[in-house]
DNA sequence: CGCGCTTTGTGAACGTGTGCACAACTGCAT
DNA sequence: ATGCAGTTGTGCACACGTTCACAAAGCGCG
């Protein structure tokens, strides 16, 4: 019989700063460096390298007290870890501005979420082609996520349209959301959401910068990604 | 003599949500909403009314008990923490698709974050105008940043060029950045920082999406935005 | 005017995340 | 062999964030 792994549970915040680990650490093998130590690897992450060991002791003892991390085998339980052993295709809803602009980042596709479609519901945007895909109406969308097998779609619409658009990739079978729209979206539980929200981001650091006034210079929290996945 | 306001400290995690409820107040400001309950605005934000009440209440006791908040005074008064009663001027570097795109995007300028400007490295860039706003060379960035006041400075260049841009927003007299390069900055005590990662966030996806197969629907956290600016 | 309904504001308990400090362990030099 | 310098893995204490539960307080009606 095989033997059932018992699948620890890994934090919220570090599950999030896995993928930064991860593509340092690829950074550090393609300079051919073999091996590393929490706190060379904290340092280029820009964290506390105990907080670096602990999240590894997450997915299993493997440092070599005395020596540090062998990179390739990190990055190798990394990505297994995350779940990047195989491709993730995605498919973007919207096919205005920004999700021009993502479908034609390459970013994508080579760190392992090709992008298997966009699809619009303006008429006049389809036919186009962007980044080597080309514009499809959202009526296909069904038809794409499941021949595709994508469960990963990306939100790339006004914010109007941006619930109907949710609402249409659940039902055309995707699990997981990458939300652009400045809306909170309703999704049925067990849907994955992330929101990332521009005019959030820099309203956040308009209350940092407001305050810096007469207050002076003063730490306020690290770099982290802490934001969970709703479902 | 003016009533010397003691500078409360406002949680990072709230102020990470006080612009999502900022938003959600002005859409039912829009709909002539003048109350809403804790219980109403969480509803819209999709988290727990005691988490609004809390949030709020480090504003200071702004609502009427029986009865909720008033709209209108509850936007002034959260715009007016977020330092959101001026407009703050950003400027961008990077012009390739990324750059392009937020320049083009409306969403800054009404959300009161007007494109100050938007430089490149690359003079084959120069010249063109993106959403009304000319390309310039990356050395008239000082200029720009000093005499636009712009003191939010956003990183959208390559990851090879990412940590020189921020050197040189800072050396500009930026103090606060947004930076969507895949790159850990290293910027000088002082300077707020906060990153956008599209790769990270698809990998957190992924590790999610990954860890379903087999192991059934489960909550994974709810969609907050508590990520520090460095400094 | 007082009563009951509603909703706020917050103390307290709980859960999650962080960072220190150190024992356990490795590899190398002698 | 033995010792030493280096680094991991983790127990523990603390900080931060979330949620419950309820007293305090406003509102409207009879």
């Amino acid at each position: 019989m095989p033997v059932e792994r018992v699948r620890r549970r890994i934090p919220e915040a570090t599950v999030a700063r896995l993928p930064i680990y991860l593509r340092i650490l690829g950074e550090q093998a393609a300079d051919e460096v073999e091996c590393i130590s929490s706190e060379g690897l904290a340092e280029l992450a820009g964290v506390n390298a105990a907080k670096v060991r602990k999240d590894l002791s997450y997915l299993g003892s493997y440092g070599t007290r005395g020596v540090g991390y062998e990179v390739a085998f990190l990055v190798y339980q990394i990505r297994r870890e995350l779940g990047l052993t195989h491709d993730w295709p995605v498919v973007i809803v919207g096919a205005g501005n920004l999700g021009q602009a993502l479908a034609g980042y390459n970013g994508f596709g080579e760190r392992g979420f090709p992008v298997a479609g966009i699809v619009d519901i303006e008429p006049a945007k389809v036919g186009s082609v962007i980044g080597g895909v080309r514009v499809r109406h959202i009526e296909d969308l069904q038809q794409i996520v499941q021949s595709r097998r994508v469960s990963i779609g990306v939100v790339a619409t006004p914010p109007a349209a941006a619930q109907d658009a949710a609402e249409r990739l659940v039902r055309a079978g995707v699990t997981s959301i990458l939300n652009f729209a400045p809306v909170v979206l309703a999704v049925p539980r067990g849907i994955s959401v992330r929101k990332v929200d521009l005019a959030v981001e820099l309203q956040i650091l308009s209350y940092y910068e407001q305050r810096r006034v007469g207050v002076g210079l003063q730490a306020v929290g690290s770099n982290d990604s802490t934001r969970g996945a709703s479902a």
